[in-house]
DNA sequence: ATCTGATTTGGCACCAGGTGTCAGAATTCT
DNA sequence: AGAATTCTGACACCTGGTGCCAAATCAGAT
């Protein structure tokens, strides 16, 4: 939703003036001085000085300062998409858009860091949470959508609008969980709040990652 | 969290200048305009004109155009906080919870329009989506604080966190579907979204309100 | 070697949102 | 009348973001 460049171009030469840098490489820099400097203290013209090209061109690869930090995200929706439509049909709707949503965020290690930065800019910056809703609203869909088709419903129902937009809190819950607590497993908190979510948060105790190794005491 | 004036003198004469506008006054202006312009063609320029005030003047009630918005929905917070306070502790929690906002969000007819017009503003404007999530904070920090006492947990615990969100989000999937449909009542989107969350969404057709008068089918 | 078309870049002007600063206006109290 | 208080208006300034157009850089055809 964020950027309007797509080459994919396979290998072969392109035509015109080559690039002469990539959105990876402005979301890295813009990364690393968020980080460094804090958002609000990071210029555009800083990011893009710091790629070697101007301002205007920064505009060119992301339509505001806030999507570099979104450029990873936008791409995994549709990735959430795809193993929506693949799940076992057998399964309770619930249990399936859970599985789904863990199989999403396996990330490898190396991935973990900038991941880890990202959330945290993302629950620190009140100007970067207030640009989250836009990007959520996707993958809110995918899950809406996948219920829909399942129970016969429409999307725009309550019941497929309240799953997605719950499912979608609860991961959020994990998530901002996680970046606290820099030891654990990012999928076990989704596991635990999404088992609460299925189970309408009737029993406050199920296998909380906080709690020691056990399960329920 | 917008206005950084909170006078609430009980009448007497105050000492210096007097105001030559109020914050209702530009909330109710900056409602109109949005709604009959649109929210990016409307300049604040034009709503501090339209009051008569500088521009200047606008930034002193609100700090951004946004918080005209955002000017009702803060109060209401406190209103959540205190039925949660008040709410009977015989009560399963998420029921205690639903109980509480359906009582937060019973409107006064003639508030509705504004309310309607306000909401539909939220899911139409991008950047006023983009806002919600600061506003939204304080209203899910007053469900899991609540939540937190009365299970003993942490305010911060993955589980409080997650029944925060999670309410809210499906309120919010209540908000919205309401506004697609003029003719209902928005409690009954409300309780029929918190029963599904406190039932963890195990039956697709609880009390759908869209579904004729009856019940389940 | 040169021309042509395609593609990206850079610079410029411009608008709107938002902030810091300070002088001045309008009120009440003494 | 004068002092203290509170709000306002004007100005300068920064930053994010957009429209526009000329220039740069490539591949391929002439």
């Amino acid at each position: 939703m964020n950027e309007q460049v797509a080459p994919a171009e396979p290998a072969g030469s392109r035509r015109g003036r080559p690039p002469s840098t990539s959105a990876r490489e402005l979301e890295l820099i813009g990364l690393r001085l968020f980080v460094e400097l804090g958002f609000d203290n990071t210029t555009i013209d800083r990011i893009a000085a710091e790629a070697g090209v101007s301002r205007r061109t920064f505009f060119r690869y992301f339509d505001s300062k806030a999507g570099v930090l979104w450029n990873a995200f936008d791409a995994e929706v549709a990735n959430l998409h795809r193993l929506l439509a693949e799940s076992d049909e057998r399964l309770p709707i619930m249990q399936a858009v859970r599985l789904a949503v863990l199989a999403a965020n396996h990330y490898r290690a190396e991935d973990v860091p900038e991941l880890r930065s990202r959330i945290e800019l993302i629950g620190t910056v009140p100007e970067l949470a207030a640009t989250a809703a836009m990007h959520y609203d996707a993958w809110e869909r995918a899950i809406s959508s996948f219920v829909a088709q399942r129970t016969g419903k429409d999307p725009q129902s309550l019941y497929a609008m309240a799953v997605g937009r719950t499912t979608l809190a609860a991961c959020r819950a994990a998530f901002d969980r996680w970046v606290l607590r820099a030891d654990a497993d990012l999928t076990a908190y989704l596991n635990s709040a999404l088992n609460s979510l299925a189970s309408g948060f009737s029993d406050p105790n199920v296998d909380d990652p906080d709690l020691s190794p056990a399960t329920s005491r």
